[in-house]
RNA sequence: GCGCCCGUAGCUCAGCCGGAUAGAGCAACGGAUUUCUAAUCCGUAGGUCGGAGGUUCGAAUCCUCCCGGGCGCGCCA
């Protein structure tokens, strides 16, 4: 199936050839509803290159486009533009495929990669917080899209598992644990330890040196640290799984940095035998003397005394999964604060020959009110697992207002489904680079750009399908997918809201492709907003059972595909919609 | 000091590989409801796009400089 944009871009493209002209500029859609649907700027541009006058140009084209009966004839409007006004026909055309496609229109992609996306990735021994929120939520939400746009995709959850961390971690355990608490609560008796022996050794150097030890012999393969260790890693994966059970998210792999440990060596000497890692000062060091951005900044892939640093187990990572999971594409998902970081690595992974496109997906921070890093109160990392758990609470009292007759089971389903979509699109409906203040009042409001918002219009034509099975069931079944009764998707576009509607059923598949460009999931929020807000102005303008056939047939299938849209978009983006709320 | 990111309505944010008179939402104000869930819709008001130059038919968008905020820069991850 192909979408508006593309075929109006072929027939462009036709009578540029039949007037002689070459191709230019782009045709995009309207930048204001009172030029139309789509507009193209090739005049302009041809006007430019070729110093002729533009509206001229404008007006040969035009003369040789054809409309077929897809658009109103074009017009040449301000400096020479040509503006596209879609039939209302045609657009009832182009909905009834969509209706009929599986995939909504949206095309699956021409050239497959193969993607290993590097997200979430939480630190063993510490409770997941605030902060793990957009990697993961990004993450997972670019993996269902590339997913169904048909990339092979393998989620790998990077575990913090390894580091100077564990020598505290341990002094702690053996000196400091206390069996009951870790009974009831492992993962905070952990962090109790964790946070007491740091206190320690930051006052006395022979605790520091303790824990260097510890260290020292975990990393030797130390028996009792090793199975000290295993126990934390297994303790807290507990925890990472809680969290992501709540938030529906799940990986291929977990390959955290353990893994890489024994691999880590190999790297090393790979790096100075092609020598472009050397000795200096003690340690491994690799220089970026010939990039002016990196040239006073070198990457220490063996430290002094001779241990690894997480720069090299990111080149082993990267190793890893080119060679043995055999990407062609590797996107991480990590804060901005790392950015030179993987300047580095990805210029590394360059010079030794690793020709997989690398991808550092950055992101802001999540603020406070006070416009400052969200801590809480004491100033510590706000933990996820009370987030979220929160979220679900404040969505069930709000259900609890609005529709107080649910039963229990749908309470507790609804507030899930609500209080967790809620943080996850608050997060995914703003630009991943800036910064946003956490609100619950505001990602929790049925007002506005919101998963609430979106979920109601859900909501909405469940509710008139139960409606209209409990009055005419055989509707119920008519509108069955694979139907071949003529009735069913035959559209009638004939009010104002119910054309804009169809119009924006049919963008779908214009959207979706462009997430990846620049990964925006932003972009696609925003289209699943405004589509909302289309069947919401619809609802309110036009009666579905109540209208006379064959309006009401027609006003059900939209209906029927402005549901799934939804469902599917917000899908994409890792919410689920409620079928009653 | 060097580098990266951000600065758009009172508030929260879109728009940024150049396009037409810069858009939403919240808050404010004015309307619509014997409801297919008003959990909504319609309307009004609100702007020197941080500032100054430059590139051109055209700049919030690209280039340079400046101001303000955040982050990062040799043995943590």
């Amino acid at each position: 199936m192909e979408t508006f944009q593309s075929l109006l871009a072929k027939r462009l493209s036709d009578a540029l050839a039949k007037a002689g002209l070459p191709n230019a500029g782009e045709l995009t859609p309207a930048t204001d509803r009172r030029f139309g649907d789509y507009q193209t700027n090739a005049a302009l541009v041809l006007g430019k290159q070729r110093s002729e006058n533009p509206q001229t140009l404008a007006e040969r084209v035009i003369a040789q486009f054809d409309i077929g009966d897809l658009c109103e004839p074009p017009t040449v409007a301000g400096a020479g533009f040509i503006n596209f006004t879609l039939r209302a026909d045609a657009i009832a055309k182009k909905a009834g495929e969509v209706l009929r496609d599986e995939r909504l229109g949206v095309a699956r992609t021409k050239s497959t990669r193969t993607i290993v996306i590097d997200f979430g990735s939480p630190n063993v021994a510490k409770p997941m917080h605030v902060g793990h929120i957009r990697s993961t939520v990004l993450g997972d939400a670019l993996a269902r899209i590339a997913q169904f746009l048909g990339h092979e995709v393998i989620r790998d959850n990077h575990i913090g598992d390894w580091g100077t961390q564990f020598g505290m971690v341990i002094y702690g355990w053996k000196n400091l644990l206390d069996r009951q608490s870790l009974q009831r609560d492992p993962l905070a008796e952990i962090v109790r330890i964790y946070r007491e022996t740091n206190e320690r050794a930051t006052r006395d150097p022979q605790v520091r040196e303790a824990c260097r030890q510890e260290l020292v012999r975990l990393q030797a393969g130390d028996r009792e640290n090793i199975d000290i260790w295993n126990e934390c890693v297994a303790f807290s994966m507990q925890d990472f799984e809680h969290v992501y059970t709540l938030l529906d998210v799940h990986y291929d792999i977990q390959c955290g940095e353990s893994f890489y440990n024994d691999r880590l060596p190999a790297v090393v000497e790979r790096l100075l035998k092609s020598g472009i890692g050397e000795i200096s000062e003690g340690a491994v060091v690799v220089f970026f003397r010939d990039q002016p951005e990196l040239a006073n900044k070198p990457c220490i892939v063996r430290k002094r005394d001779g241990g690894y640093n997480y720069a090299t187990t990111d080149l082993a990572t990267v190793d890893y999964r080119v060679n043995d999971l055999k990407a062609d594409t590797v996107w991480y998902v990590v804060g901005a604060p790392q950015s030179l970081h993987f300047k580095q690595i990805f210029e590394i992974a360059r010079r030794e020959g690793y020709s997989a496109d690398f991808r550092h997906i950055t992101f802001g921070s999540i603020l406070g009110e006070d416009r400052k890093l969200m801590k809480t109160r004491s100033g510590e990392n706000v933990p996820l697992r009370g987030l979220l758990e929160e979220a679900c609470k404040r969505a069930r009292k709000i259900i609890e207002e609005k529709n107080p007759d649910l039963s229990e089971a749908d309470k507790t389903d609804i507030a899930h489904k609500i209080g967790i979509g809620a943080v996850k699109y608050f997060d995914l409906s703003q630009y991943r680079m800036t910064d946003y203040i956490f609100s619950w009042e505001k990602m929790l409001s049925l007002q506005g750009n919101t998963a609430p918002y979106l979920q109601n219009a859900y909501v909405r034509i469940r509710s008139i399908f139960r409606k209209a099975d409990e009055s005419a069931p055989k509707i119920g079944k008519s509108r069955r997918r694979g139907d071949t009764d003529s009735s069913c998707g035959e559209l009638i576009l004939d009010d104002r809201a119910e054309i804009n509607l169809a119009k924006r059923l049919c963008q779908f598949a214009e959207i979706v492709p462009q997430v990846l460009n620049d990964f925006r999931p932003n972009i696609l929020a925003n289209y699943l907003f405004e589509l909302a807000n289309s069947f919401h102005t619809f609802y309110e303008a036009c009666p579905v059972l109540k209208s006379e056939e064959p309006a009401r047939s027609s006003r059900l299938t939209l209906c029927d595909l402005t549901g799934r849209v939804l469902q599917r978009g917000l899908d994409l983006l890792g919410i689920k919609a409620p079928d009653k709320m």
